[in-house]
DNA sequence: ACCTGAACACCGTTCAAGT
DNA sequence: ACCTGAACACCGTTCAAGT
């Protein structure tokens, strides 16, 4: 009885594929897709791939390696040619275009933007990113150390900006932090925090775009304007 | 023969001292100095406190609201006066200064900062710190409105910064990836990456500390002379 | 009201043993 | 060389039951 069983099952699930780095990676980013990074677990993986987790350790090093493996996949949906194409267009509407494309993506997955914070990217599609983001960049003008330094400004700024507002099946603790944030701002004492209370509607408020490309307009204004310490030149 | 043994340990824990908010907290601070926010767990918590994981959740709603109040807990420690105090001194070098000290704060414990990029700290401290940075700001004289958006973006960046480039037992892997992404802007085609070829050297060197204060005067200079898009004021 | 034990549903990583 | 089972050493959170 039970002896039929198995053979059975081997005509149902027959050609178990072989693991490689690539099925494994292609695996997690389906998963991220469908239930989120949080999802993306070495245990969780190796079901998925019908095996034991021990056997993944063959094809990644760890899970933070994992997780960027599976950035830099996502880092593929990027538009590097956003603001339209060609010398002729405005670099600076290219560039913020390209950076807001970069946001974007991340602001779907915050959490891979949170570890590509922590352990910096070196994939194939992060140097295509920076090479590009340079290129527009060096047409401002700018002193070539400056854009060099500047570069990380503007991909950090990103970066940190989708791991904070990041929408995605957020946990409901992270709009109860804004909340209690908003609370405690309009709460605060006019004789301890008079600044606080003066600038209060502005400090919190404001369309997210908005925001957003302000802050790629100020860190851009910034770098052509600021130079190098002397110590550093 | 083990009847005895009861009294005897009552003695040696005679007052196992009641729960509090207070208690816990400070407790979680202490293990945090003294083995990293990792061991901040709340099952580790209980055993030093000599109780269950389930007690804490009394004065505790979860493992984030507890990492947000040790991350206050430790802002107590910023040096709001950096910089010399006093209207005489130089607001931009007052401002530097304590940013500086908020990030110098972070730096020994860069998991609390990736805590503060995700859940908004709303604490004392933290608001504390913010009315500080405000003020200074504000005598900069720029338009209120940017001021008001400019904070953010100050805090972010020394946040950020802190959460990337922190140390402290930093696990190892940190510095793998460094060495990573060295390595591959190293590697690069100058065919297809001519950019970060071109600067590669500027790209990723620099003293921490002169890339930092380059930073701040790089928002700073770009938040005084970057205008709120007109949808916006 | 506060505290507890026990359970539920998970983790990452290692390592000896097999093929 | 690659894969596996089993183990080690942990997690957060809930909930019925006790005081």
């Amino acid at each position: 009885m039970t002896a039929q069983r198995e053979p059975i099952s081997r005509r149902e699930r027959p050609a178990k594929p072989a693991l490689t780095r690539r099925g494994i990676i292609d695996t997690a980013v389906r998963i991220m897709r469908s239930e989120g990074l949080e999802k993306v677990t070495m245990r969780r993986l190796a079901q998925e791939l019908d095996t034991g987790p021990s056997s993944l350790y063959v094809y990644v090093a760890n899970t933070a390696e994992l997780h960027a493996a599976v950035l830099d996949a996502l880092l593929g949906e990027v538009d590097l040619a956003a603001g339209g194409a060609g010398a002729v267009a405005d670099w600076r509407h290219q560039l913020i275009a390209v950076l807001t494309s970069y946001t974007r993506v991340l602001f779907e997955h915050p959490q891979l933007a949170r570890s590509a914070l922590v352990a910096r990217p070196s994939g194939e599609n992060y140097l295509i990113l920076v090479e590009r983001v340079l290129s527009l960049l060096s047409r401002s003008g700018a002193p070539q150390e400056q854009v060099a330094w500047g570069i990380d400004l503007l991909l950090q700024y990103a970066t940190a900006t989708a791991a904070e507002h990041g929408t995605q099946k957020s946990s409901p603790g992270l709009q109860d932090d804004w909340k209690a944030l908003t609370r405690a701002a309009h709460a605060v004492d006019e004789a301890t925090h008079p600044m606080i209370k003066a600038h209060m509607p502005a400090l919190l408020a404001g369309p997210a775009e908005h925001r957003l490309s302000w802050g790629f307009n100020v860190l851009i204004n910034g770098i052509i304007h600021t130079p190098l310490p002397y110590a550093a030149r």
